[in-house]
DNA sequence: GTACTTGTATAGTCGGCCTTAAACAAGAGG
DNA sequence: CCTCTTGTTTAAGGCCGACTATACAAGTAC
């Protein structure tokens, strides 16, 4: 059934399904590393497979295992990659004038890599360890920050715990719409933020 | 290595694995969609096995088959009541000073369903359509609320979709903090969201 | 008591997807 | 030219989980 002879099967014949172009093998790893953020962001760890990650590389899933031991192996460096950039530009100490600027830049220059993070792997218990000490940190922030506006009980912690999501989904529902008017961005949403605060606080 | 002989295994001897107790057919059906409805709130679809939603029955997967043709028909049967019990709360037309304190009940009779609707559902793509119709007509109502506040545009647009993100989250902090102080509870959150919106307004 | 329903236990099939193996093609650099 | 690296193709192997089949136990209702 199968061409048995004949011709040795494409030999740079015709258009051949285009052979993926040679890449230094760092820059290829780097490579891999968008075209996985992007196609998990899609649908998540579990649901998206090994060929669909293979496809959007423009490579075949053999590849992937020349650079990457599992599956999982992968994920994690997306993550972690994704993670380091925001850290980067960001930074995770303290929260003033400058971040929400800084995350606006961040969730820009990566957006896949933002959605990636906070859309999904805050749901996925294998690694929600990545962000989860993000997350714990900006609460604890912005849980100071409340100290003195804020009385002390599950109001204060509550307030903690939705400005940092309400900024993230914020950012995330910006990006979705295409991140028009950027100039006016950070402003927008700071003065959104700046909103919940004062609801929350008791007069 | 096994018994092989003596006595047949159980006869109802001693305390047995616990047999389940026997239910009439729709009661079964109803506590399995709560059992199903826990089991899938913490993982999600993918991550949950038949087996975890059996155990947490209290029965045996075959006994799922016996009310369900398949796992996915499970879940969107889940979905489906949780959907259809938080439209007999809170209804589906408009949003006025009645919606939110009955979306806080809601929430509060099934805290699960709840979660496992806006937490998980919301990313699953092949379930995704069950509350997209709650999702855009939510942001169709509040888009036609900030009609006269906002001028056209991409701001408008981002607010009529950061309101309900931002109100269910609210909501959701609220569950996972243990409902505390539910009197309070609609206050609270209204003025959060009321806080969001004025911000949005353009002076 | 007989028949039906609800349950268990066991054991298997089947398909999907991660993972590995092996042989071959072809650019890059000595 | 020879070799190393980066690719492809093809083909399994192996596990896990959905799904099915069968036989049996025990309430329930007539």
């Amino acid at each position: 059934m199968v061409a048995e002879a004949g011709q040795p099967a494409r030999r740079t014949s015709a258009v051949g399904p285009e052979r993926a172009r040679r890449m230094p093998r760092a820059e290829r790893r780097e490579q891999i590393l968008d075209a996985a953020t992007r196609a998990f962001a899609r649908t998540g760890y579990a649901a998206t497979g090994l060929d669909d990650v293979a496809a959007e590389a423009g490579v075949t899933h053999v590849i992937l295992y020349r650079h990457f031991a599992s599956k999982g192996e992968l994920y994690r460096a997306v993550l972690d990659r994704a993670c380091t950039r925001l850290a980067d530009t960001v930074g995770t100490d303290d929260f003033d004038d400058t971040s929400l600027p800084a995350l606006i830049r961040a969730a820009a220059a990566d957006p896949d890599g933002f959605r990636l993070l906070f859309r999904h792997a805050a749901r996925e218990p294998e690694f929600r360890d990545v962000i989860d000490t993000i997350r714990s940190g900006s609460t604890d922030v912005t849980h100071r920050h409340l100290a003195d506006a804020i009385p002390e009980g599950p109001w204060r912690d509550w307030a903690a715990r939705i400005v940092p999501t309400f900024t993230l989904e914020a950012v995330i529902a910006w990006l979705d719409l295409g991140q028009p008017d950027p100039d006016r961005a950070a402003e927008r949403i700071g003065r959104a933020i700046h909103g919940v605060i004062q609801a929350a606080h008791t007069d």
